[in-house]
DNA sequence: GGAATAACCTGGATGC
DNA sequence: TGCATCCAGGTTATTC
């Protein structure tokens, strides 16, 4: 499942290969992959043919290819936005390559240096999207997202909080907002207005190394426990994009179609009743809504005030 | 206003 | 073998 670390992977595949390129054609398989585009899929596919990309953003786990506008030197004032959702991908592929099993839109853009390209979005579960959206200031005048220095991002990502390796990120408001947080910390950790680009698969590997339960009450954490948590986020961030990001199956796959490596890293996402790394009692799992929260009853307490 | 929940969706795994 | 059911989970609208 795309989280941080996998988008910014494929960010990072896209950037070299799309900026500078010129969106040559443009066509929608699927109207069900522009549920956040405002227009219909002819409507997208007019406007974005004949733009040039200029570069690859992100923010969390939404990534932006803003867009030049037609005043020459002026800043770009939209972008085409990606939302990978569960099991979204954006591959590379040649522009006459066969249509992949869960093609949703093809792009054809033409680059400079490495000429014509696809770039395909696909996806299994139809949880992804793309839109045409309009770039909007940051509140706080930093750049909008890794990859860009313009301080902007498209409107419909201006919602999200910064993620905890955007240089740009607020500390005191992230602990301010755990603070308010009358929910458990799990939850708040997959709340993207709290600290974007965490899903399922890091937060409980993050309260793993935090030794922080899954339902203690986001309230009650002190400030040096928030500290540690956030420490540790950063960590296993880090390391995952140093691996490639987690791959379990198909679903995710870096632009060349590749799997990253992370999986063998983890502690407890995914390991119920393996023993813990730590200390080597089994691994739980328990029913956290409508999906699971995995940690080590030892080394991550309960508390007694815990949420539920 | 904040918190919790349901719904969206597909395909692999599991059970009968 | 074939069918039914469960499960995975990011985001958002709805409900409480």
């Amino acid at each position: 499942m795309p989280e941080l670390p996998e988008v910014e992977v494929v960010r990072a595949g896209l950037e070299p290969a799309v900026t500078g390129a010129l969106v040559v054609g443009v066509d929608v398989h699927d109207a069900r992959a522009l549920t956040r585009h405002p227009g219909s899929s002819a409507e997208f596919e007019a406007s974005l043919t004949g733009r040039r990309i200029v570069g690859a953003a992100r923010r969390g786990k939404f990534l932006w290819l803003p867009l030049a506008t037609s005043t020459p030197h002026g800043d770009p004032a939209d972008a085409v936005v990606a939302h990978l959702g569960m099991s979204g991908q954006l591959l590379l592929r040649a522009p006459a390559a066969a249509p992949e099993r869960h093609e949703r839109v093809r792009m054809i853009v033409d680059h400079p240096v490495h000429g014509e390209l696809g770039v395909v979005f696909s996806d299994q579960r139809t949880f992804g999207s793309l839109a045409l959206d309009p770039l909007v200031p940051t509140v706080d005048a930093a750049p909008g997202g890794w990859g860009t220095p313009a301080p902007s991002v498209p409107a419909q990502v201006a919602h999200i909080a910064r993620d905890p390796l955007d240089e740009a990120f607020d500390e005191r408001r992230f602990r301010t907002r755990l603070g308010r947080k009358d929910s458990a910390i799990k939850r708040v950790l997959l709340d993207q207005t709290v600290a974007s680009g965490i899903g399922n698969i890091y937060a409980d590997e993050a309260l793993w190394a935090a030794r922080i339960h899954p339902e203690t009450s986001a309230r009650l954490l002190s400030t040096r426990a928030a500290n540690r948590l956030l420490a540790e986020l950063r960590g296993v961030l880090l390391k995952a994009l140093a691996e490639g990001g987690t791959s379990f199956d198909a679903l995710y796959v870096n632009v060349n179609g590749e799997s990253g490596y992370f999986s063998r890293y983890l502690h407890s996402y995914g390991r119920t009743g393996e023993p813990c790394d730590r200390c080597g009692t089994p691994i739980k799992r328990i029913a956290f809504g409508n999906r699971s929260s995995h940690f080590c009853p030892r080394c991550q307490r309960k508390p007694s005030h815990a949420s539920t």
